[in-house]
DNA sequence: CCAAACTAGTCAGATACTCTGACTGTACCA
DNA sequence: TGGTACAGTCAGAGTATCTGACTAGTTTGG
């Protein structure tokens, strides 16, 4: 009669992200697009339109800038991304996205809207909807980068 | 006038949680569980009260029984959780908490529930009820083990 | 205008995590 | 009782991540 026991809230959060993550993955892949990681994946995913600098990638993703070079390097290798030097900084280079990212992102875009009707099938549309919302009052709180 | 870009719902998800995560790793730290890492509290705590197979926590954390084999070895050494025979079967062994364990996790409730309860006063009490029962919907689609 | 402090990124080396494939031993089933 | 399935381990390889040290360009305060 109790019902579910109140499942720890990060696990309740982390849980659909991990099954949307890899209906994307697995759907990128199916396309085509097998020749990345979940880990460059995520990387990727924070670039700027304009292009981002590594150290704001590296900041972003919560991974040393190390990390984030180390991925950056096999994503231009698979011609996700390019490397152009910043106008604005003689130090830095703007990681921007190259043809093959720029196809990817259409067919990844596809299979979140995919995955999301479904969410809003079972939950129906004003829940997702509260959903959506309080998720994005959250990051007021826990996002430090907007 | 057109408002923040509706991210990602993804990476929504991924950002509290990351959140949730890193403040509850940096308090157990603080408080003297500071040897062991992330990627093994994922599989602990997802250890059933009465204990769990290795293969089942491996499908739980989504990885292969392998990699929870090495970080349970890992988790044993620490002094977080033991291995005992499994009664019903010969072949398998249940990974049970150790005290050690177990101290951790009051220490680690206390550090949830301070998150929680820093999202409730900036969301208010409903909207809060409202994203854990609309999260826990989410996983009737979202969770295969359960 | 220049020296000190700071910032962007890389190099080198170490560690942690995860995987595939092959294997042992136990359980279940027809 | 023989065959198949399952629980877990062993061995080896690749991926991801870190710390520390470094180079080079930028900013700032006197």
């Amino acid at each position: 009669m109790a019902g579910e026991p109140p499942l720890n809230l990060g696990l309740l959060l982390f849980i659909p992200y991990r099954a949307m993550e890899s209906r994307v993955f697995a759907g990128l892949a199916e396309a085509g697009f097998d020749d990345f990681t979940p880990a460059q994946a995520r990387v990727f995913q924070r670039i700027a339109p304009d292009g981002s600098r590594l150290t704001d990638l590296a900041e972003q993703a919560q991974i040393t800038k190390q990390s984030a070079g180390f991925l950056v390097d096999q994503l231009e290798r698979a011609g996700y991304v390019e490397r152009a030097p910043d106008p604005t900084d003689a130090r830095a280079r703007l990681v921007r996205i190259a043809p093959r990212g720029a196809a990817a992102i259409p067919v990844a875009a596809a299979i979140v809207a995919e995955v999301e009707a479904e969410w809003e099938a079972h939950l129906g549309r004003p829940r997702m909807a509260a959903l959506r919302q309080h998720l994005g009052r959250l990051r007021e709180l826990t996002d430090p980068y907007r």
